[in-house]
DNA sequence: GGGCTAGGTGAATCTCCGA
DNA sequence: CTCGGAGATTCACCTAGCC
């Protein structure tokens, strides 16, 4: 009579397994993760080398393993490591899969397909992105991260609510995460040269690992790269297995873990910017929401200086545009002024009132709707 | 002999057409529209065919295929009214889709598979959005929106990266936009009853219109609903055409845009202009004009590289000789640098002046004289 | 040590025109 | 088509070095 080893006993707990994850994952058993974190390829499909206006050269992303054949085989790429994943996963089990939008829709289209069930869209708003060089594109400041659970009608998941809500001030956390690039000490690096040209922040893994397991949970990463999910696992007490093709970089990891405390991190660190980091009431948006209105007059309060509000909110002064500042000092020929307290508009009694009361109007009307 | 109409005045411009975009649009020419902008339905109705957790079960397939079914019907709507989009869509144009997690990834991969390429994924972060109240996921705070352009090769496609700088405090915009829900009295309602279930802020139009068109463009919106394109459009002095299937709708947007006031305002209230699209001239023009002398020398900020003035509108540096841009770029060994930039001349005070500022004198003197 | 400045850098699909 | 030159373009944060 055959004994049938435990599941979890053919699995190589907490360690780095060096090899392709697509056949790498055949060998485990089924259902047999409790949680998934993957950083797959992005595909950038970069072309050309990218300058700084000051003439330095971007480091881009050019290595091997991003570079495919075409979509067709990205997507087969995708479908094959998604649909692996998936048999190794619990049936009360969830995957986080991280991109951008070279790649998230069809990695987020594929999962769908697969029969993943997706929760919420993650959006890691980065606190200190890379700006747009030549002007011609929003600033991309975000990467996307898609959680979902293994099907439609599974019932049970791992989502410590109360965990996230009080590394948020004790609100509900919301599904984007204000956190700075990986820099400085963290940023592993080798003859000052970093080491991997993806490493993502161990707040981003925190986030991730501490919201959707639990201590002593198995997470498995199949594109392990410097190994973060290894250090904010073994820091959080949950198992890992990384699964990596490049055996340098299992190198890297397997050193970076070794030197890590079993320790809690300080929460604080990781919390959510508060409301007083978020972006303030700029002059735009009181023109965007109609407070004002594109070529209307605003006026000093003794009404000699009148200039027109422009649709990119600027002020139109004669033949001078500048913004609501540079025209309140010009017209009293100082270095600088605060507009807000330079301009008012007429109201329909036709009394000036301030603009700085539609501030604080926008505000109110905001706080309100919350 | 037949007369052909030009393309233009075989578009109803400025109206809302009552019907399914897909058949509507068969009958617009082609490359007829600057900006489309399309918020679609995203009602996949996927609640009562659920996925069995193990797809290998057999008699699970009948619940995968009616879902796949499903999905396939929606991916086929998504692909038509797509595909029609695109080729009503000017070579020069671009698009705007927003959606949600449960729709968007869908989307963004068949537009990818189009042909469309996509520039930004902009984040709509709301400030005041719903809770969620079971506390079983993360508050899901944002939609998104895909931002593309007809094809990967296409060189030319409008950007008003200034206008959208100066909405930002003069800071490039980022693809995170913070803007509140549609409430108040912007909503439109009827008997105190919200009359439209997405209704858009007008803010989020604002800044779709205002960055990726200019005054006078013609604006598709496939999925008009309450019409808050076209009353953002009539604001901005963009043209706009409107297709809505649901008649009560179309009269909701035809009473609303009515109600909406004609931007009286100068159309130089509405266009922010940029370097790249003012008249080119070029070092030649400003010797010529006696705006430099021939023999006058140039100095860097820091007055440590001198060069003089040739009457060939060349520098000459030592014993070089060159364009104001390579002698800039040589002085400092860099690979290429702008000499608008890099160059000053002396004064009456003996201050150093920079020489773009000649060349906006140069461009505001001929302004004058046209 | 502290404060200041100069320099480096990050998953980036990053120009346009004429010869 | 390619090639080359003109010329437009950046934000937050970290580190090293100097006073």
């Amino acid at each position: 009579m055959q004994v049938v080893t435990p599941d979890s006993c053919r699995l190589p707990i907490n360690a780095i397994i060096q090899g392709d994850c697509i056949q790498v994952l055949q060998m485990f058993p089924e259902q047999s993760v409790d949680l998934i974190f993957a950083d797959p390829p992005y595909n950038l499909q970069l072309r050309h080398a990218l300058l700084r206006p000051d003439q330095t050269v971007v480091d881009g992303v050019d290595d091997a393993w991003d570079r495919f054949e075409d979509v067709q085989e990205y997507d087969a790429f995708t479908r094959a490591w998604l649909g692996a994943c998936r048999r190794v996963l619990k049936d009360d089990g969830t995957i986080w899969v991280i991109g951008t939008y070279h790649n998230i829709f069809r990695v987020g289209a594929i999962m769908m397909d697969l029969g993943y069930w997706i929760l919420n869209d993650v959006i890691w708003h980065k606190t200190n992105p890379m700006p747009n060089f030549r002007g011609v594109r929003f600033q991309n400041a975000t990467e996307t991260l898609i959680w979902a659970k293994k099907s439609a009608d599974q019932k049970k998941y791992t989502f410590n609510y109360h965990a996230m809500k009080h590394l948020n001030e004790e609100k509900q956390m919301q599904n984007v995460w204000h956190l700075p690039l990986c820099t400085g000490a963290e940023r592993v690096k080798i003859n000052g040269k970093k080491a991997h040209s993806t490493q993502k922040p161990e707040a981003l893994l925190y986030r991730v690992i501490l919201s959707s397991s639990n201590p002593g949970d198995l997470v498995l990463d199949p594109f392990f790269g410097s190994g973060t999910t290894g250090v904010v696992a073994r820091r959080l007490k949950r198992h890992y297995i990384g699964i990596e093709l490049d055996p340098a970089y299992v190198e890297i990891a397997r050193t970076r873990i070794e030197k890590t405390p079993v320790s809690v991190c300080d929460d604080a660190m990781l919390a959510t910017r508060s409301k007083r980091d978020m972006p303030r009431v700029g002059f735009g948006q009181l023109v965007e929401a109609q407070y004002l209105r594109v070529g209307q007059n605003l006026y000093s309060s003794d009404r000699n200086v009148v200039a027109i509000v422009r649709a990119d909110s600027q002020l139109q002064w004669g033949n001078i545009t500048s913004s609501i500042h540079r025209i309140a000092a010009l017209a009293q020929h100082k270095p600088a002024f605060n507009g807000w307290e330079y301009w008012h508009y007429e109201d329909q009694a036709g009394r000036l009132v301030s603009i700085d009361s539609l501030r604080e109007q926008y505000r109110f009307d905001q706080g309100v709707a919350d």
